[in-house]
DNA sequence: CGAGCGATTGAAAAGACTCAACCACCGTGG
DNA sequence: CCACGGTGGTTGAGTCTTTTCAATCGCTCG
């Protein structure tokens, strides 16, 4: 844990870093401030509530491409997402990734593992610069079984993960890549918005689970059909109805 | 709940009078005396809370490819088997179904709905005659929200089910059909034992998610290869190492 | 300004699916 | 008891999607 801490004591508020010197000063975002929490398991919490959870956890800033935890190591906390994007994904056996999930702010991550007594299954790192808070997992714990709530809202969540990870391998099973294009970019478009999609093209297809190559090839053709504008590196959903068609039900 | 009830009361009825040689009386078997229960969450339960479950559920028969619950419809309380093997499945856009897992004795389903709020995202089917016991949902709740040592054991469950199925997934994403053919064998292996796996072709198929032709060739392979042997409908591992190694790392 | 990564394109190969036909086993009813 | 129908299993051939490999391009960052 002491290494984790290390590692991320620089710090945060993204919106000061966005261009000028990187100076990512340790600032500590009260959880009665944050914007993110409003959606996310501690919506509802009241005051004395926040005032726990501030003293529990810490607030690090974390550039691109930084791990928050690897596949096989065993957790010791979890993570709320303040700001930035963070992928969820698994290595097959050739090491190539299948991203599971793009997380985005307000979600808390890896407390999957935290129940499970198992290691972690999945690895989860940044997709973009990002204030992560952490929080330990015996206080993590503690408010699990002191706070019913938050842990039906747990509960609730790992219950729609795990239905929506169900039809996640019916898609996979099942549908072409163009489908499975689709769907991704719709479910992107969710997560970003109001940005556009801002990812590489590498993880855009290990997310729909296809070669690099065809990807690109697809996207082209989306292109051409007038459902998406490609923007470089960022892609513009401009029509959702046909994407949901060519996606096909669900 | 009422209807749902109805349902398997009829079902009762319709197994004693179609075979009557087979004898399925309605039995309430008790949960102090049910063998699949020492693997179950109910495992380390005491005799009064055995008593309490005896008395909130009911048992019922179910002859072989009977449904539990559907996809979309709302859930009314969990199954818990006593014996006997379900299906667990999504259906594709073109109604194809897609095995998400194989329960057993012992397991309990249908409670990721319970706790989500959303309707069935899976439906599940009985492959074989089944003894399966109903909890309602309030009774079920009631339990969870009273027994700790209940609700982690849900919890963990759920847990590593997620886990499971981000594997899955990336199996889905990356393996060939040989490859999967193989990791599912293993899985079935694992669920079936003593006995040999026993499936339709085209449920092994819809586990695997390829088309039952390529399901058959692959199997002929694998005989001519001798990790597996093939007594018409039923399977036989007979060198699961090299399954192992066919179904590549995990 | 050069290195290198990410993006793109083309061509060939492979894996898997679809379609169509046929077989074989099993329980039913005549 | 046997013919019948039906379901589940099997096989072959052709097609098509998708992958793989190889090469090129282009932008960004030090």
């Amino acid at each position: 844990m002491s290494s984790f801490h290390k590692m991320s004591i620089n710090c945060n508020f993204i919106s000061e870093t966005l261009d000028c010197m990187l100076e990512k000063s340790h600032k500590h975002v009260s959880c009665a401030s944050c914007s993110a929490r409003k959606d996310s398991l501690f919506g509802n919490y009241c005051d004395h509530e926040l005032d726990e959870l501030d003293e529990s956890k810490s607030c690090n800033y974390y550039k691109k491409n930084q791990p928050l935890f690897i596949e096989g190591s065993f957790p010791r906390g979890v993570f709320c997402l303040n700001g930035g994007k963070v992928k969820v994904f698994t290595r097959g056996d050739e090491g190539k990734e299948q991203i599971i999930h793009i997380a985005k702010e307000g979600e808390i991550i890896g407390f999957r593992a935290m129940f499970s007594g198992e290691p972690y299954k999945v690895s989860a790192s940044t997709l973009e610069e990002c204030n992560i808070c952490y929080i330990g997992k015996e206080d993590f714990l503690n408010m699990i079984e002191s706070n019913a709530v938050l842990r039906n809202g747990i509960m609730k969540e790992l219950s729609k993960e795990l239905g929506e990870r169900a039809v996640f391998i019916t898609n996979m099973a099942q549908k072409s890549v163009r489908e499975r294009l689709a769907f991704a970019l719709l479910i992107l478009h969710d997560v970003y918005k109001p940005e556009q999609i801002n990812l590489t093209r590498e993880d855009l297809a290990n997310f729909v689970g296809t070669a690099t190559e065809t990807l690109i090839r697809l996207l082209k053709d989306f292109k051409e059909e007038g459902v998406i504008e490609i923007h470089t590196r960022k892609l513009e959903i401009v029509d959702a109805n046909k994407l949901e068609r060519i996606a096909g039900a669900r």
